[in-house]
DNA sequence: TATTGTTATACTCTATAACTATA
DNA sequence: TATAGTTATAGAGTATAACAATA
């Protein structure tokens, strides 16, 4: 099971979350709901189901997670005038404010792991991952 | 975040769990269920602590997925003589019979994947992972 | 007909806290 | 005191199915 691969991404992954729930927005604010807040911030007014497609998930699953940035007062949604169908996300000031200290703590745990590898290994890390998520 | 490594263990991890789900044990068993199943195979009679200590997750944890495999009457449990503490659990024939079946369809989920690797890559996808999961 | 968002529901897997029985 | 297992509870993140509003 140790030279399995699906065992290993899992293992991976575990504790990569435990560290981040560990130190990133005293434990309010998790993987999911953080890279959705990078998403609406490099895109503001984005729609929900461009950000289902992005990070292959289900528009069902998004829903939750906008709502909960909704309570938290992170993001607002406005409806599109010209699809009213469509509605777009925007960070509100205190959700941009919010992600500026949620993004510094992020760097450190990224870094707790990153400064594991050289930057080749790094990059050859992230090629291979890819590879399992084309 | 394409350039955080957590995003892309993530999105590895779920492309995996999605072709698991699909194409093993007919959707009944999943990556956890199964990982529990190889493990008392490997070593019969071990105890719920030592598994929670192999995997690095909770024993509260354990119960449950011990519980499930009950439940499909893939394992047994029988207390120990010694330390009559620790439980010790064992596959059924059944459970053994199932396992048999399932390590084939996972063996080809597992292909699906390792074929996108040549042999030297595979082996250091795996040696950067468990940098990350000491 | 197709698409966007929503609701309802359920599942896997994890965690913590408090408990019992045993050592 | 410490350990093995259990129970209760909670939470994140995923999924499917069915629906309303809109295109």
């Amino acid at each position: 099971m140790p030279n399995l691969l699906g065992y290993n991404v899992r293992r991976a992954e575990i504790a990569l979350w435990r560290d981040f729930s560990r130190t990133v927005g005293e434990g309010e604010v998790r993987p999911a709901l953080f890279s959705l807040m990078i998403l609406v911030e490099a895109n503001p007014g984005v729609a929900q189901i461009d950000i289902a497609n992005q990070l292959d998930i289900d528009k069902a699953t998004i829903v939750g997670l906008v709502q909960r940035l909704q309570r938290r007062q992170c993001v607002v949604c406005r409806r599109s005038e010209v699809d009213r169908r469509r509605q777009g996300i925007f960070l509100t000031d205190r959700g941009q404010k919010e992600l500026n200290q949620l993004r510094q703590e992020m760097l450190d745990h990224e870094t707790r792991f990153t400064r594991l590898f050289s930057a080749q290994e790094l990059a050859q890390l992230f090629t291979l991952l890819r590879r399992i998520h084309p």
